[in-house]
RNA sequence: GGGCGAUUAGCUCAGCUGGUUAGAGCGCCUGCCUUACAAGCAGGAGGUCCACGGUUCGAGUCCGUGAUCGCCCA
């Protein structure tokens, strides 16, 4: 038999089938278009994936990110746009270097041992071989990228492109190297930039801290510290010059306890005459606010602390301690000396490596910084000029915020995975920033020259993508037709660290590109995928929901479509499996509805799917109105996407698809289905026309289940090779009908309140009965006309129209449209009964009453707009007219 | 400390430019194995829209204050 569909819905049966075919067919792969091509005249729509990290499992954050941008580029794709997925994966240089590292170590062996090269080797080595787990998952869960194009941060073309960027911005002035206080991990044994510095609330304490004067040892000077340890290195202590209590000691010398050191005392605004006791001792090498205080005073810098946080030989007898070790023994030798004057508790924040969570040591180190300032101007500008817009538009303000307080970044990290600075040493001083190797410095002349040790931070490269990954430096056709890219789609989180820097990236290196210098033209930022329970998922709390088990589970239609339908911008998502049950429920129904009209197809035999619905399918009122619905729905699934209103368009879907569709459509036409074979066949074009496009208008939220039954609807000889391939519904005016979708809105409304007063007066569900209807002309002509329709949906044997009110008839209703009765001798529960009517006379009133005051008005009159007015004065007369029967029929109970 | 956001049904969330007394999914109650689907069908209950004040003919929606919660940055 054709058509053939397995009973039961089984998602991962067809999911693992259509995931491979769409990557083995290369339904997605985009070839650059030759000039004058037709596929050159489409518009083009381009979209770069959020690089994952190389050594990344996907999670639920993932998930919701590919969900959104596969939907997006599946519509724009079948809107008729030349569309590009551009995948890739991160080489995520401390993440990946640590990844190898630990798994040296169970090996007895450290990079140091085993050396760079080596070490590089091994990290390859590693990538060959577990590398590919992301796009694998990936690849399971069918995103439409275009996997010919993809790429990696370090391959040859793109490591080559970050040279010449760095090139570029140190010939411009942009990059310059020198020594400050960067944020160091002694873990991670590198400098980090302020963005990876994750700043946590603690539960520290304040100590205060007697330094004697030199000129007068029996006098102290008491300063607070929350790091008594750093004391090792103050080179001076700092009161405000405003501060009278201190007016008279500006300029004398203290001694420093433990290092036996006379430091000055120095006036600098820096010291908060409120805070502690006014005056703060300055460590220039140990935090960034006393740098600064030291550059101002021109102090010397003094580093106690080696590479991994433990005091060097600058830290006297403390040599070797680590800093908390050091901290401990600092204080008891300062209690020891009566020195130390109190502790109290003090909160306050510290800054974690985001990588490993060590806490951050202030280092004075040499690194290579981007001065910022200038690209940051052009990409605020590029915001404020709208040549990129946010969705939700509020970013914007967070990205101003940022982009108005941004510090120079230091670009360089201490680590061996990653792109090698390229600059060159000389053993004279000189240092050369070159594309390749030098041979020889050109300042001395001299030949032992040796590259920079440090590597680029990961996010200089990834910043660049937008226009690296088409070739760049390269003039490529590539880069004229896909730069720049249409849309991003990414976290909040990456906002600072990813967005803002090809923001700034792309608007320096693209500048004059025809098309715009921006590397995005629209940016879609989504929330926080949670739990149930709305807490975040971790791991340390065990709430983590692992996309491919929850998928391998469900179906990835099912969670898709949970995604989407809770993907309202700017709301983090509680996901829940409950939800996504009743998506997978929704899938089944899908499921369903196709064997049923399978079922049919293949009983009435010689229907051809393709024939389209005609002039004739329209004389049937079901026909008028699912088309109209359809194409109504079409445009409003549409706007959704249009305005990244995935929730929206994907509930639009599921209303139409289960609430009108199968709950309505279906049933309407089932004795059509079972009439003439003529009848049958005609009912099936139309049904098979309106299915068809059903599937099409959800494919890009529920991909696998809508190719599954659309190749079986072909039997194996589809129009196209995918449905992903072929066109999207959207509206089409010819099809709307407000009279068929009123006359239809009535008829429901018949047939749920006959069910109704079959429910209350407790009729067995197999019992037919006769009703009455009261009602104008018009509805009687309609119901009249679907007669068919009333019986069978509402388990009616007879309909009698009747010239007087219903409203004495027990359990009768009454609309504006229609007064209809059951005819049915059970007695009606009066209790429940008088309970019904006085709920409904109740709401009445209170509508009446509203109604009442607003139009006794002057002023609501005088000022709502008409349209508004007359609607309430129709309802006002309805509701009399309602009330008065519910009176009648309280009346008639006793 | 600076900035941003949230508070609507038992739970998770919609409610777009203010306009007839608020919607969805899940859960709950009642009745049905009706020949596509019990992962289903039919019917139903459930909300002083955080509080107070203001603007307005009219406020869940706009403004202010407060409470509670959350996020980002320093």
């Amino acid at each position: 038999m054709s058509h053939e569909l397995p009973k039961t819905y089984d998602p991962s049966a067809i999911e693992v089938r259509w995931a491979e075919y769409w990557v083995a067919e290369k339904l997605f792969s985009v070839r650059t278009p030759e000039p004058g091509s037709a596929e050159a005249a489409k518009p083009i729509f381009t979209l770069l994936l959020p690089p994952p990290n190389v050594t990344g499992r996907l999670h639920m954050g993932h998930m919701l990110n590919q969900t959104e941008m596969d939907i997006i580029i599946r519509w724009r794709r079948m809107r008729g746009f030349l569309t590009l997925w551009l995948p890739g994966t991160d080489h995520a240089g401390i993440a990946t270097q640590m990844m190898v590292e630990r798994q040296l170590a169970t090996e007895g062996k450290s990079r140091q041992k085993l050396g760079r090269e080596a070490f590089l080797e091994r990290v390859w080595d590693w990538k060959k071989h577990y590398g590919g787990a992301i796009q694998a998952q990936m690849k399971r869960l069918g995103a439409s990228v275009d996997w010919d194009r993809e790429y990696f941060t370090m391959d040859e073309n793109l490591s080559r492109a970050v040279t010449e960027v760095f090139v570029r911005l140190h010939e411009q002035g942009l990059i310059y190297r020198g020594k400050y206080i960067v944020n160091w991990c002694p873990r991670c044994m590198t400098a980090i930039s302020d963005l990876e510095v994750v700043h946590e609330d603690f539960a520290g304490k304040l100590y205060q801290v007697k330094y004697p004067l030199v000129d007068d040892p029996g006098k102290f000077l008491t300063v607070a510290t929350t790091r008594p340890e750093t004391m090792l290195g103050d080179t001076a202590v700092a009161v405000n010059p405003k501060d009278e209590r201190y007016k008279g000691l500006v300029g004398k010398k203290l001694r420093l306890p433990l290092m036996d050191r006379e430091i000055p005392i120095i006036a600098d605004d820096f010291a908060d005459p409120q805070f502690g006791s006014g005056a703060v001792k300055v460590t220039p090498a140990h935090d960034p606010n006393d740098f600064q205080i030291g550059l101002r005073h021109n102090l010397a810098q003094i580093s106690v602390m080696d590479d991994q946080a433990r005091i060097n030989e600058n830290g006297g007898p403390y040599k070797g301690l680590d800093r908390y070790e050091a901290r401990e023994k600092v204080l008891r030798d300062l209690e020891e000396r009566g020195l130390l004057t109190g502790i109290q508790d003090h909160a306050h924040a510290i800054g974690k490596c985001d990588r490993c969570k060590t806490i951050v040591e202030p280092r004075l180190s040499t690194q290579w910084f981007i001065k910022i300032q200038p690209l940051a101007d052009r990409a605020i500008e590029a915001v404020e000029k709208s040549e990129i817009t946010f969705t939700p538009e509020n970013y914007a303000k967070t990205y101003f915020e940022w982009m108005r307080n941004i510090h120079d970044w230091c670009i360089s990290r201490q680590l061996w995975w990653g792109h090698r600075i390229p600059a060159w040493h000389c053993e004279c001083g000189e240092i050369i920033v070159a594309r390749s190797a030098p041979q020889q410095c050109a300042k001395c002349g001299g030949s032992k020259l040796e590259q920079d040790h440090d590597v680029l931070d990961t996010w200089f490269s990834s910043g660049l993508l937008p226009f690296t990954a088409f070739g760049w430096p390269e003039k490529t056709r590539d880069l004229d037709i896909f730069y720049p890219t249409t849309l991003l789609i990414t976290g909040f989180d990456i906002l600072f660290f990813w967005v803002a820097r090809m923001i700034m990236l792309g608007c320096h290196f693209m500048a004059g590109h025809p098309q715009g210098s921006v590397p995005f033209h629209n940016v879609y930022i989504h929330a926080l995928v949670r739990d149930a329970d709305r807490q975040k998922m971790s791991k340390t709390k065990g709430n983590v929901i692992d996309p491919i088990e929850v998928t391998e589970k469900y179906g990835t239609d099912a969670v898709r479509f949970t995604l989407a339908s809770m993907a309202s911008p700017g709301t983090d998502i509680a996901f829940s499996e409950s939800r996504t049950d009743g998506y997978r429920a929704f899938a089944n129904k899908i499921w369903n509805a196709a064997r049923f009209m399978f079922m049919n197809l293949d009983r009435v035999g010689g229907v051809n799917l393709t024939a389209g619905a005609t002039a004739e399918h329209l004389g049937k009122l079901e026909n008028r109105w699912i088309y109209s619905r359809f194409y109504r729905v079409a445009g409003e699934v549409n706007q959704g996407l249009a305005d990244y209103r995935f929730d929206e368009a994907a509930n639009t879907i599921y209303k139409f698809f289960w609430g009108e569709f199968c709950d309505w459509y279906l049933e309407i036409i089932k004795p059509s289905l079972l009439g003439s074979e003529e009848e049958a066949r005609s009912a099936l074009i139309f049904l098979g026309d309106v299915f068809e496009g059903s599937l099409r208008l959800l494919s890009p939220f529920m991909p696998f289940i809508t190719e599954e039954v659309w190749h079986a609807m072909y039997d194996g000889k589809p129009p196209a090779q995918s449905i992903a391939l072929s066109r999207y519904p959207e509206l089409d005016q010819r099809w709307l009908n407000d009279q068929a979708e009123e006359q239809m809105a009535v008829l429901q409304d018949l047939i749920e309140k006959i069910r109704n007063m079959r429910a209350e007066m407790k009729v067995e569900p197999k019992v037919k009965t006769p009703v009455k209807i009261h009602a104008a002309a018009d509805v009687r002509t309609l119901v009249d006309e679907n007669r068919g329709m009333m019986e069978r949906l509402a388990s009616v044997n007879g309909i009698e129209f009747v010239d007087a009110s219903l409203a004495q008839m027990p359990g009768a209703r009454s609309t504006p449209k229609f007064e209809v009765a059951l005819v049915y001798e059970q007695k009606v529960d009066v209790a429940a009964e008088r309970e019904r009517l006085t709920k409904e006379l109740n709401k009445l009133e209170g509508e009446l009453a509203n109604a009442n005051r607003q139009l006794g008005n002057e002023q609501f009159l005088a000022k709502a707009p008409g349209a508004v007015v007359e609607g309430i004065r129709r309802r006002q007369g309805e509701l009399h007219m309602l009330i008065e029967k519910i009176k009648t029929a309280s009346a008639k109970l006793g």
